[in-house]
DNA sequence: AGCCAGGCAGTGG
DNA sequence: CCACTGCATGGC
């Protein structure tokens, strides 16, 4: 099924998977294999859009890939807004080179145990314990041939138990972190669905109150799953980007003076200008020839 | 073999 | 407020 989309828009495995973990394109095609609400979909770029298929009805799913994707948004506007917000002009080369981007809308509980897992792995390492816990718990789905499973909702990992959770591996006691925000899930302490109407610093108090959760992890999971545009989430490829900014806040990268400069410099587009400013630096700093 | 990866929490100045 | 440290696991 095809969607139209708001130009400029390009999907490229670049920036999707440096915000969800699990889209991967199995066979060089071009057609990008992941799970949208709950179902197995491949998309590739068509036209001014994108065409999709799903393992379900395409044509019930299609208002959530579209939401998914943020198909509908006029991210020109957000554009010419840090292009005007940034006088060194590095935000508008980042611009140019990522013309096609949008901060995709997130399933919220993946996304939270997603970062929860983040801390101090490698984004293939987050995808391979991601999908570990999806083929441990989770439903599978096959679509031509390709099989991926869905993620297991809190429920059932709090069923697997914490013990079991703990056995997974997953390093830094992630198996007990995760238990203890899904059985809160599961008893009616935290419902993830009311969070993208709460204000940005609620919702980001809220998060950083469970073990595991700092401030860089709840701004992942503001941006990219709870609607919170001006979260900025700084972690320590962010930081380094920074330092072209202003060598003078370029020591403890959560202090209060650069986040007021974040605030004011790039006010509700911040999430926007921190995922630009992440793709822009390696994975690790390049030391090799 | 040591160092590092989308940090966090605890401790001490 | 700032600096320093241990932390689980796997890849190079």
């Amino acid at each position: 099924m095809f969607l139209r989309a708001v130009q400029p828009f390009k999907l490229e495995l670049e920036w999707l998977q440096a915000q969800a973990f699990r889209w991967s394109e199995p066979s060089g095609d071009g057609w990008y294999y992941g799970v949208v609400h709950d179902s197995l979909i491949r998309v590739r770029n068509s036209g001014d859009g994108i065409e999709f298929e799903s393992d379900a009805s395409d044509e019930a799913l299609a208002p959530h890939v579209s939401h998914y994707f943020r198909l509908d948004q006029d991210i020109s506007t957000v554009h010419q807004a840090l292009r005007e917000a940034d006088d060194t002009g590095e935000m508008g080369r980042l611009i140019d080179e990522h013309r096609g981007m949008r901060i995709l809308r997130q399933d919220r509980w993946e996304c939270l145990v997603a970062y929860i897992c983040s801390q101090r792995n490698k984004v293939a390492r987050i995808a391979e314990i991601v999908d570990h816990l999806a083929k441990s718990y989770g439903v599978e789905h096959t679509l031509r041939g390709v099989r991926r499973s869905a993620f297991p909702a809190p429920e059932r990992l709090v069923a697997a138990g914490e013990a079991e959770l703990e056995e997974l591996g997953l390093g830094l006691s992630r198996g007990r972190r995760i238990y203890a925000v899904a059985r809160d899930i599961t008893e009616g302490h935290l419902n993830l669905d009311e969070l993208p109407r709460f204000r940005y610093p609620q919702a980001r108090g809220l998060l950083t109150s469970y073990e595991g959760i700092g401030d860089k992890i709840a701004d992942c999971v503001c941006l990219f799953a709870l609607d919170k545009p001006e979260a900025f989430p700084i972690d320590r490829r962010v930081a380094e980007a920074l330092k072209r900014y202003d060598k003078t806040y370029n020591r403890g990268a959560r202090n209060a003076r650069l986040m007021e400069w974040v605030r004011r410099t790039f006010g509700e587009n911040a999430g926007y200008a921190s995922q630009l400013l992440f793709m822009s630096q390696p994975e690790t700093p390049a030391g090799d020839a």
